[in-house]
DNA sequence: GGATGACCCCTACCCGCCGTCCGGGCCGGC
DNA sequence: GCCGGCCCGGACGGCGGGTAGGGGTCATCC
């Protein structure tokens, strides 16, 4: 049986989702809340697997409170009317597994509380094609088309090289690497001329792509 | 009505699918392709609204051929029974707005073209929790925290901070924002100052995280 | 109203660091 | 051997960064 609390500021929409998940039968529905507040002390005291959290609600809202109900254990499903970027990032980062609009199905609420009570995720469709497209654009592209640029470096130039991206001057650099300045000087143009770059800063750009702290 | 094409290397795979999705009234499996350049040719030829593709196949795979098909104008659902990181970074890059696992349920298989035709997107649940765990990790936590850094710098300061990180150099620089160059430098100089950074390349790391290009 | 200060933008000069060019020692191989 | 790659080092010109200062706007205060 899946344990779930419902927080929402108006008690109207409280009943509609506690109907909706007591219809299931592996649902029960143990607390509801109306604000911040309430919700984390819900989570606190009944420890249930999943908690419904409203975004909007007076008081302590849902994004704020939302940390601290996921440190206290359950499963949270944010739920709002509108899917502003500002409200789903602050979510995720909130350590939310789940992003619902308020004119989902009942059958599909109730199949994403089952999803993250088994330890998945469940976003709204406009929200996942939101997450697809950032993930696509800032992903791996950019990683491995540097990793690429960077492949015809030495070993010590791609050390030398690692230094620049951090912000080290050359003297800095010399003193880590135990070498001369002068030897430093010569990595770091050779590996300029390697990767048609006219300034230090743009290497340092390169490896910051490519990952590699 | 929803035009479908149904894409996998097993003949009882795609009677499985094409069962499964003309059982709702509002999709029809026009087409049904064995391998990638099939995939191709009647994505082309039919010009479906979604395409249902197979990542493992003989010859051309789906992951190969996912880019064409999505630039031949249909959603693409990727079909996969393992859901390997590979797979899913792979498809998400092709441009594909839908992976799913051969055991979804039927019901969530027609919800899913359904989903995907409407211009969303639907995700496996536990492809969409390592997706939003990735983007957690990687995400806005940097940016913001060198947004931060970067608040205290004057509009100014920022276009030439911005110009500093795509790796220009002070004249060129002086020229794009039609200054002179001595200006860029105590602009520069300040901006060292505000971020308490001692290198050029420290503020153009800092912007780079900010995600400002 | 005028004085004052704070803030921002611009500019000019000086010095240290960065980058280039050159050369030397060291190792492995057709 | 000899060549080619990699790692080192020195000397020079140019760019980067620090400092000082002038002009402009706006708000505050007398």
């Amino acid at each position: 049986m899946i344990r779930v609390v419902v927080v929402d500021d108006e008690q109207l929409v409280r009943a509609g989702l506690r109907l909706i998940l007591e219809a299931a039968e592996d649902i029960t529905v143990v607390g509801e809340a109306a604000d911040g507040a309430g919700a984390l002390e819900q989570a606190q005291r009944l420890r249930p697997d999943v908690v419904l959290l409203d975004v909007r609600m007076p008081g302590i809202d849902g994004l704020t409170v939302a940390p601290d109900v996921v440190a206290a254990g359950p499963k949270v499903i944010m739920l709002t009317t509108f899917d502003l970027d500002e409200y789903v990032h602050r979510a995720l980062r909130a350590g939310a597994v789940g992003f619902l609009l308020k004119d989902t199905p009942p059958r599909e609420l109730a199949a994403a509380v089952r999803t993250v009570a088994a330890g998945n995720a469940m976003l709204a469709p406009t929200v996942t094609r939101r997450l697809i497209s950032s993930f696509a654009e800032r992903g791996p592209a950019r990683r491995d088309a540097a990793r690429e640029r960077l492949a015809p470096l030495t070993e010590r130039e791609l050390a030398i090289v690692r230094e620049v991206a951090r912000g080290h001057g050359n003297a800095e650099i010399a003193r880590r690497l135990t070498m001369s300045e002068a030897t430093v000087k010569a990595h770091v143009s050779r590996a300029l001329a390697k990767l048609h770059a006219g300034n230090r800063v743009q290497v340092a750009i390169l490896v910051h792509d490519a990952d590699l702290l």
